[in-house]
RNA sequence: GGAGGCGUGGCAGAGUGGUUGAAUGCACCGGUCUUGAAAACCGGCAACGUCGCAAGGCGUUCGUGAGUUCGAAUCUCACCGCCUCCGCCA
């Protein structure tokens, strides 16, 4: 089972008490001590169950090593200061020293035995994932998941719609060998119209979101460090699905699964004036996943690659916000479909189907007529103060303290897979693909996409 | 990659082993004064953890980690970051 990289880092048990706290916590370790029963229920609900009772013990240890611990290192302090005075009035400090001597031992060892303590207690608290809103339907699996609303119709043919695969090879712009010839499978090469059409999808998700929803647009690092995969809760269950880089000095990085890890953690360690949030960022990256377990699930075509484009939201709030924000969000991603004019649905999923660190999530699910299926293409959350307090992230009101704030992401949108959605559902009969009205100021003049021969 | 310099509270900036969690200034909050504001003056103002009903106590933190010491912002070592100069490079 692993624990934080900053504990595993430290070999010897000199760590202060502080920082093992900051480490832990994903959930908010009062609410663990204060009321377990609430945190078990919450674990319920995600059809998870959770045994309070290795907890209570090390928790109780902990009261008692800690204060005890504490208590010598007082004294410790007290004895030295007075070493202290009586050295600069030049009297007698034998006494003293020989009293202090006796101290070192018995609080290392209290010490060292505090700092197995407290790693146990990180490793246990930072299993539990978030606990699900009061709004979040029931349910173990996607077949809980509850539809909030459906727009749009989906197309009718009078033929039989292609898939993407088909339509993007007709066009001479979906190149499926090159990719593995390059790479590996599950990378895919794009050319012509097809990744012009591409291009076209990002400028044009990148302009309404900072142009019509406030957004400031990013530029991030595609490589991140271990600390800001534990901020937003990749780390430590998920490192499989994550493409690690090793550097030469013995430390890794990680590619970004998705930008949300790089925008969220631009407020990690920062304390924020309540009165310059919300903090709004828009940041199209490239998100490399590498989906171990995954193989054999849609091994054809664009969904499920190794590689994709992808579109962040991420909102930083005050607190009272989140939940306004999240439907805010929400549209946010729904407009781009809107505009686009594909029919999609919109899912509140249920408290077993969501993430680790969600507290409430909607898909967006788009329209794919060749799979005669709504299939995801938007994931939107809102995370509370579950990340935040991960990454001590905070904001303080005018005179006040400094509370953990609110944090939520959504994808707008996944740009592979618009693509797949608008090659099926703007194709036509001959094989060619008509470009959405909304694109067409990006695509130079290209209003259709036309098969080769 | 080579040489040198530097990392202290929201910011600036003192502090080189002992009542220093840290001078001073700015910013910020409260008050006096003022018709109001400004100025001036007075007071307050770090974070985290922990114990406590509370008041409050205790602990930790001066880039990070490991050492020396009864005691470290201050000494030693390693690492990280930033700045300057040289070299190289998209």
């Amino acid at each position: 089972m692993h624990i934080c990289a900053r504990s595993m880092r430290s070999t010897k048990n000199r760590r202060t008490i502080d920082q093992f706290f900051k480490d832990i916590s994903m959930l908010d370790i009062q609410l663990l001590r204060s009321q377990p029963e609430v945190v078990a229920a919450g674990l319920a609900r995600r059809g998870a169950a959770i045994d309070l009772a290795p907890f209570e013990a090390l928790e109780a240890q902990r009261k008692q090593v800690q204060t005890q611990t504490q208590d010598l290192q007082s004294r410790r302090n007290t004895l030295s200061k007075q070493i202290g005075m009586l050295k600069a009035k030049g009297e007698d400090i034998a006494p003293l020293m020989a009293e202090v001597a006796g101290l070192g031992d018995a609080q290392k060892a209290n010490e060292d035995k505090l700092a197995v303590l407290l790693a146990e207690l990180d490793a246990f608290a930072a299993q539990i994932p978030n606990m699900p809103h009061e709004s979040v339907p029931e349910g173990t699996d996607a077949s809980g998941n509850v539809e909030v609303l459906r727009w749009g119709v989906p197309p009718s043919f009078d033929f039989t719609p292609k898939d993407h695969v088909e339509l993007g090879e007709g066009l001479g712009g979906l190149d499926f060998a090159a990719g593995v010839k390059i790479a590996a499978s599950r990378f895919t090469l794009m050319k012509g119209e097809v990744a012009r059409l591409h291009r076209a999808l990002a400028q044009f998700m990148l302009d309404v979101h900072t142009a019509e929803h406030g957004y400031t647009e990013v530029y991030v690092p595609y490589l991140v460090n271990p600390d800001s995969m534990f901020g937003t809760g990749q780390l430590p269950k998920f490192e499989d699905d994550l493409f690690r880089v090793e550097r030469g000095d013995g430390t890794h990085l990680y590619l970004i699964p998705t930008a949300e890890v790089p925008v969220t953690n631009i407020v990690r360690g920062e304390i924020l004036d309540t009165a310059s949030l919300p903090l709004k960022f828009v940041c199209h990256t490239p998100c490399f996943r590498s989906e171990a377990g995954s193989y054999g699930k849609d091994t054809r075509g664009m969904i499920r690659q190794h590689q994709f484009d992808k579109f962040v939201m991420v909102q930083i709030v005050a607190p009272e916000m989140s939940w306004d924000a999240l439907e805010e969000l929400t549209g946010h991603a729904e407009a781009i479909l809107q505009k686009l004019a594909l029919p999609y649905r919109k899912m509140a999923l249920c408290a077993g189907d969501m993430g680790f660190s969600a507290a409430k999530t909607y898909d967006l699910e788009v329209w794919l007529p060749a799979q005669n299926t709504y299939r995801e293409i938007s994931s939107c959350s809102n995370f509370e103060a579950f990340q935040a307090r991960r990454m001590q992230a905070r904001c303080r009101d005018k005179g006040g303290k400094p509370r953990p704030l609110h944090t939520l992401n959504g994808s707008g949108l996944a740009v592979g897979r618009t693509l797949v959605a608008v090659l099926e559902n703007y194709q036509r009969a001959d094989g060619s693909v008509t470009v959405p009205d909304v694109l067409l100021p990006y695509m130079g003049g290209i209003i259709t996409l036309t098969p080769l021969r």
